[in-house]
This record gives structure tokens, sequence and C-alpha cells, in this order.
DNA sequence: TAGTGGTCTAGACCACGCT
DNA sequence: GCGTGGTCTAGACCACTAA
């Protein structure tokens, strides 16, 4: 058959195919259950073949918009847990995108054997060498958030010879160590004596506190607590299924 | 070329080109900026055809960790905003998760033309009736989180008539309406009189708030603002790559 | 056991964007 | 121009599982 990849349209085929099937979906024609048209159908019915389908309901897979037995075919997928996507940004990003001039200070920097508390922040299984550092993001004359940072030596040596005087853990760490995974935990906290002091809050005012635990390819890397003061902040997360 | 589908391993092709790719990059032997071999020499050095390649490189690129350009070739990507996957459960799965007895109770309900402090929170163009629906989760013998949500009933008639006292509107519009978009915010707040009383919480404590915004295919279908005391929920997100 | 999805091939044409 | 990725085909075999 002739290629015409010029598609009769706009877009990809594939983009037209998929389009259409979650038209049908969040239309509600195929209600949660109802069963799609067999890779076959829908192949002949666009006039490709059986993979240009197969690749998007592989998408519609992922995306969670369906489910496929063997046998028995493609069903619409029951709406169940909603997954969203959250957006971590650089913190000199988030401030610079609200017009506001970014600030960085290092508060303190120590070196020490981990306690039991930087074991379970970092979940070491045994002690190493940490780094331990705080420091202050600003924007504008104000504070913005601070951090809480451990760093795991025995997985990043050269930070043992880093200041950070000038840049931030952060950034840097983006830069010099790969990782594989994180997770993240948000919650909520009146802000203790000390973090008052430091974000200039009333003491005992609501902060949400975002932690984040970087795991390398051999072991944990860093673990961040970030605080941000009172209800300044706000995290964002987007759901689109099929994105 | 004969086909033997049976791996010479355990698992398919892809997924083998896939973990050598990443773990040539996740242990840092392709630091960010490194091109990666061509397809067609990929395809030639593990003995397949360009397109299994070319779904593992699709694959990369979705998940963030490598950027592709024509003529140019395939790069490890710069790390950059971190994105991490929220999963949002049903509060009813939530606690019975924990091993509490969960309990639901309505507060209020009441039907009105939308103001505009509802119209902001819907996001709504000009004025439709809304449902407003005050409710509480209960983990226990104790609150767990107070549900105030606003149901646009220009988009969901068929809630007018019902009466949500058995069952919580979360998982009533979950079945009921398709949606095709969510936008999630998360923030830390100090309770007010109101919700600290529901909630059996001194006044001014930190709470946690989700607020989550869906929109159907014609437009706003509800707003939810979920009030969790204290410092006892966490929210968390994973980050994995090339999931 | 037969139907369905899962995977793969060995080609092909096209568009884009370096050089 | 020409090399690279982007997309697509018309087959094929296999594994799984529901009937």
């Amino acid at each position: 058959m002739r290629k015409d990849t010029a598609i009769s349209g706009d877009t990809t085929l594939h983009s037209r195919i998929l389009a259409d099937i979650e038209g049908q979906i969040v239309s509600g024609e195929w209600p949660p259950g109802h069963r799609l048209p067999f890779e076959v159908d829908l192949a002949a019915q666009y006039g490709c073949s059986r993979m240009t389908v197969n690749k998007v309901m592989g998408q519609l897979v992922r995306s969670g918009l369906i489910e496929r037995r063997k046998k028995s075919g493609s069903f619409v997928a029951q709406p169940k847990a909603q997954s969203a996507v959250l957006e971590i940004h650089d913190i000199k990003d988030e401030v610079q995108s609200l017009k506001l001039t970014y600030g960085y200070a290092l508060i303190s920097r120590t070196t020490r054997r981990s306690d039991a508390e930087d074991m379970r922040r970092l979940g070491l299984a045994k002690a190493t060498d940490v780094l331990d550092i705080t420091c202050l993001h600003s924007a504008g004359p104000d504070p913005f958030c601070l951090e809480k940072r451990l760093i795991n030596l025995a997985m990043v040596q050269q930070a043992a010879g880093f200041d950070f005087i000038e840049i931030a853990p952060g950034p840097w760490l983006l830069a010099e160590v790969p990782w594989t995974s994180a997770q993240h935990s948000i919650q909520a906290i009146s802000a203790e004596k000390e973090e008052a002091r430091l974000l200039r809050l009333p003491p005992h005012q609501a902060c949400l506190v975002i932690e984040r635990q970087t795991w390398g390819q051999d072991g944990p890397v860093t673990n961040v607590r970030l605080t941000y003061p009172g209800s300044r902040h706000v995290v964002t997360a987007q759901f689109k299924p099929g994105g």
C-alpha cells in the first residue's frame, strides 16, 4: 500500500486514533466496562496496520484509561485512584518565576558520623559520614524556604571538598551526582522556634514541609527537608489522561 | 531472520535494551550530554530491527532520561525539574489501609446560585447552580478529614436528586461523571475556628489542605477542599525514571 | 482449543535540521 | 545535500486465557 505520511488531517495517525478513542471515553459514550473494538477491527476501520493501533492501545493502558485482557479484549477502565504529576522545580527558578530576586545563604555546614536520626532520614543500613547543611533561600527581601539537607558522603565523596557558600546543594548535586529514584512526602507542621526565627515568622505558624529522599544506583544519596512559611507556598499537580 | 521470542534472558527484548541503557545513564557512565549510539547501530548491536530500538528510545524520551534531535542524535538529558507521581487515593481506602474503621457523616448540603467565591473555586465563567456539601470522614473514633465540596449542577444535574447521606460525594462522582482533567494544590494553613471544632483540634493548629479542581469535557465539574488535621497526614509521591 | 493481545521484523518514505 | 529520527506497513509467531 502506498504510504501517505502526510496524514489526512494535521497530526500523526497515532494522535488521531488516540484522540478519537479518548474522546469516546471522556465523553462517556464508552462508559467504564465498555469493550472497545478489537485491534484488528480498529486497524481495518482506520485503514492502517495493527501495529499502529497497538501503539495507541499501549498509550491508553499506560495512561490508565483502558485495561486489556487476552482473549477477552480491551475495556474502558473503572476510574480509581487518581494519579497526578507533581512537578518539583528548582527553588531558584521558582523564585524567579515570581519575578523576585533570588537569594541564597549558607547557615551551617558540618560533617559528622551519622547518628540514629541521620540514618533514619537517609535510610542508611550502617553508619557513614554525612554532611549536614542548613541554608536559606530568599525571594526579594523575604525568606522563602529553609533547607535542611543531609548528604551521604559515602556516595558523594566530592561533597566533602565543596563549601556550598555560593552554590546551593540542590543544583550542585543535580549536576554532580546521577540518581535513580526519589520519594517525596509533604506535610503541614507548626514552625518550631528555630525555624520560625530563620523564616521570620511568628512561632507555631503553619508551614508546608516537603521532604525528599534521593537514591543513586548504589544507595542513599541525600535527604532534604524544605520548610515553606505559612500558606504562602502552594504545591500544584496536574492530571490529564493520555498525557 | 528467525524470530526467537523466547528472549535470551527472562523478559522482552524491549526491557533488556531499556534496562541496559538506563543502567549506562544512572550509573553515570553516560553522563548528561553524552550522545547515545544511533538507532541503526543499537539495532545492529542487539541484533534486532530498528523499530524495536525506536520503541525503547521513545520510552526513554517520555521518562525524561534522554532528548533526541534529528540529524544530531540522541543525548542523555540534563536532569532538570523533578517530576513525581502523586497518587491520590480514595479516602475510604486510605483509612482502611491504616487498619482503622472508616466513618462518613454528612454535615451540610445546600443548593444555591453560585456567588463570586464559588465561581472562583470552580472556575466558572458565568453563574450556575451549585451544590455545596460539607462532610466529615473519620478513622476509628477520630476525625480524619474535613471535606468541603462544590458541585457544578449545570454539569452534573443528577447530583441535585442525590442526598449524599450514605455515600460520600467523591466516590459517587467518580462512578457517575466522566472527567478529563484535574488540578491539585497543596498548602499548609492554620485551622479556622469552625474547622478546628469539626476536626476536634485546638484552634490555629497546622493543617494540610488539598484542593482538587476537576473538569469534564464540557466544563468545570467539582472543586473539593480536603483539610487534614495537624501533621498526622502525609502526602507521598514517587519518582522513578523509565517507569 | 481458538481468539486475543504482545512482540518483533525488514523493509519503506518523509521531514527536519546540521553542515 | 544528506543523515537522523518519526512514522508506518504487512506480515509473523508466541503466550495467555476465557470459553
